[in-house]
DNA sequence: AGTATTGTGATTAACTGGGTGAATTGCTAT
DNA sequence: ATAGCAATTCACCCAGTTAATCACAATACT
């Protein structure tokens, strides 16, 4: 039964990545089959079978099939590598294309340059949050309170920053959620302070009702902090984040409070008045 | 005015990556700005003001943009950099995840196997093609002709191929369009004759009304065959091809009389013969 | 020739996405 | 407070696209 999901999730993933409905059963089908015919599409697939010849047609035009015109007419897909390679390489030329046209876009110039005061952005998707995670993480130049409420959330890219702040004289406190990664943490930044977080207010269970977890908190300089949570770490797309600036900030005041306190007091009351 | 057209580009870019053209407009107008309000973007884009929040909401769910919950909202897109990595590492999961899915669907069992007797088949783009060049070459086992009406068409790839097929023993013959790629294929290639191709068939201008240009011309073993030609070499989507195999089969027996004869004999009689 | 199968084209139905305006919310200035 | 205005959301319509079906021509097979 797993080569049914197999099917569906191929058939899923060819239409996200362009192809129509009738083209991805379609070459689904066929890549089932060392070569068929368009009856024998139609039977495997559930694609009208005077629709596959549409379909196969632009399959060809893309390269992922090859015709052979006999009667009835042929059809086969190239290699599932050779396919693969295919669409890659278009969607690799599209990114590098957008990265430089973005890139020399002329800015707009609406000279009014409205300052925001409470500076605080909600942001989603756990690429986004930790691309900005790392940012600032870089931007640090005092102090940096990091928790994770979540081992995968420590990429080696984010060690790899937080390694660079200490090296740059900036004092690292991180929070992780078992001995392991605490572990290979202290192996890699042995300046940083590692320690298990078990802070209440991290334990989504004290709280009824609510499976939100969170995910994410980091405090910079105490006057930056992003926050991330998410329902379902399984499903990174759904990790939500805000993030705040400015001493002042109202966010940034309370959860600067929060941690500060709650963290350096927690199993090391001496630092806290430091 | 050229900003105009990376404006353009970019749009489709998107698009083509998936975005909806309002969701595009959207980000291209507020990748012009250090932020924006709804109202900011719609001036600059030529969405309508009241659509502007859909598709805003839309590319934050995404990572791509970052919304200040004030009045009005602000709005402002995370760094290119960040927002090119993330649909890159998009595209790159996706396209993983159809490799493995693909890899292990289910053959589907219609025993009967129509075996093919003239085996010629059609494919086109120039990926596929070139794919296919490769994967021909190094079938490779007794004698390997070649022939570019184009030097782009003779890829570092293609030249590795041909490389490890001389050093199999291969008898490798390759026609290219000008003295500067003969030189760099001497180079590479040392076992393998090279020759500038000037053969009467291969230029288009000799019939008129005809603008296609052949591009490839490869003949493996005197038994498999691939021709490949384009209206214009600048679009590799529009390249054609045909490849056949069987030393009995037609498309191969007429190509191959063509080849080793008017080829061997162009400008080194004494080895038609051999 | 007759019948089944294959291929092409046209036609209809369903859906998606662009475009527009009304209803709601929230802020500001009387 | 409340009228007025801007910002935001919601709901709807229309057009283009795609899925689905049908009718028919072309081809092979008996």
């Amino acid at each position: 039964m797993e080569n049914l999901a197999n099917q569906e999730q191929s058939i899923e993933l060819l239409q996200q990545l362009g192809l129509k409905e009738y083209e991805a059963k379609s070459f689904v089908a066929l890549s089932r089959l060392p070569q068929g015919t368009a009856k024998e599409i139609s039977d495997i697939s559930e694609v009208p079978r005077t629709r596959v010849y549409d379909s196969i047609r632009v399959l060809e035009q893309k390269g992922l099939v090859e015709i052979h015109h006999s009667n009835p007419k042929q059809f086969r897909t190239v290699s599932i590598d050779e396919a693969v390679n295919i669409l890659k390489s278009e969607y690799v030329t599209r990114i590098e294309s957008l990265r430089e046209s973005l890139t020399d876009l002329e800015p707009a110039g609406t000279d009014e340059e409205t300052e925001i005061t409470h500076e605080v952005w909600a942001l989603s998707g756990g690429a986004a949050i930790e691309a900005r995670t790392e940012q600032l993480i870089n931007e640090a130049e005092g102090e940096l309170i990091m928790v994770a409420g979540n081992n995968r959330m420590l990429t080696d890219g984010l060690i790899g920053a937080l390694q660079a702040a200490t090296n740059r004289g900036v004092t690292v406190v991180v929070g992780v959620a078992d001995d392991s990664l605490r572990d290979t943490l202290i192996d890699a930044v042995p300046q940083a302070r590692v320690f298990i977080s078990e802070l209440p207010w991290l334990d989504s269970s004290s709280l009824q009702g609510d499976e939100t977890e969170i995910n994410r908190l980091l405090l910079i300089d105490r006057s930056t902090i992003l926050a991330s949570s998410t329902h379902d770490p399984d499903v990174p797309e759904h990790e939500k984040a805000v993030f705040g600036r400015g001493f002042n900030n109202g966010l940034v005041t309370i959860v600067r409070r929060l941690m500060v306190t709650g963290l350096l007091s927690e199993d090391d009351p001496g630092e806290a008045a430091a």
